[in-house]
DNA sequence: CTTATATATGAACTGCTGCTCATATGATAA
DNA sequence: TTATCATATGAGCAGCAGTTCATATATAAG
């Protein structure tokens, strides 16, 4: 009896029993979204630029400016967005504001990137 | 002298030796390009769920299509966003077609990330 | 063969994202 | 105070990305 599934999602499925499996284990929306979110704010090359440049060394703006070749604002833009996810923390010195890294899973998940992407080319 | 450098991106830079030394180590253009571009594909809420179904268990679209609650033409346009990533793989079985992950590199991606965002809620 | 089923794909639409430009804020120096 | 420097932010725009719809392909069954 399958009658008691909430929702008619699985009309044509044919695996139902591995479909309610999966689904008892799956992430909640909610996760998945907060995960996604992350990954979303990875996926852009301006900001993997920024974290990767934060990862040698804390920064201030123009600094960053600078090493990215490209507008203050853009930068400032990007700088928002990973400040959000609490990725990136900063700290106001005299006129500047020195930005870092804010957590060490960020480098971790940078780092094993890399060595996908690395597999992938062999 | 720091005329020596070949581009003109520093004229307004503080820290020339910091920001000197941190362009030497950082990524290269190409693999901070590949890097955002994995990224990318991880950070859509479709997609992630898709990879935390196939952790659990091969499946075919149909399967997918039932748990995602989504138009089989959705799931399948973002199949092949996984595949051309080489995220997943995919086999023929008669009429149907099983997705697996294509790459333990992955779920070590999801799990580090599933982590961060629990910390980020304490 | 024809029909049905499973998946893939192209076109079109819509909403989102990242950049630029202009300007605001905030801090230091004169 | 005013002027200058460093950063932040809002508006506007252009390009991209995800969905839907319609249709194409492929396999199996009759």
């Amino acid at each position: 009896m399958l009658e008691n599934i909430d929702d008619g999602c699985l009309e044509q499925c044919f695996h139902p029993e591995v479909v309610e499996s999966v689904r008892r284990d799956m992430l909640g929306s909610v996760p998945a979204d907060e995960l996604a979110q992350l990954f979303k704010v990875l996926g852009d090359n301006t900001r993997i630029r920024i974290l990767d440049a934060l990862y040698r060394s804390e920064l201030c703006v123009c600094d960053l400016t600078a090493l990215l070749c490209m507008n203050q604002s853009a930068v400032s833009h990007q700088l928002r967005v990973l400040r959000d996810a609490r990725i990136v923390k900063s700290r106001k010195y005299g006129k500047k504001v020195l930005y870092s890294l804010d957590d060490e899973h960020i480098s971790g998940l940078v780092r094993m990137g890399s060595e996908h992407v690395r597999e992938l080319k062999k």
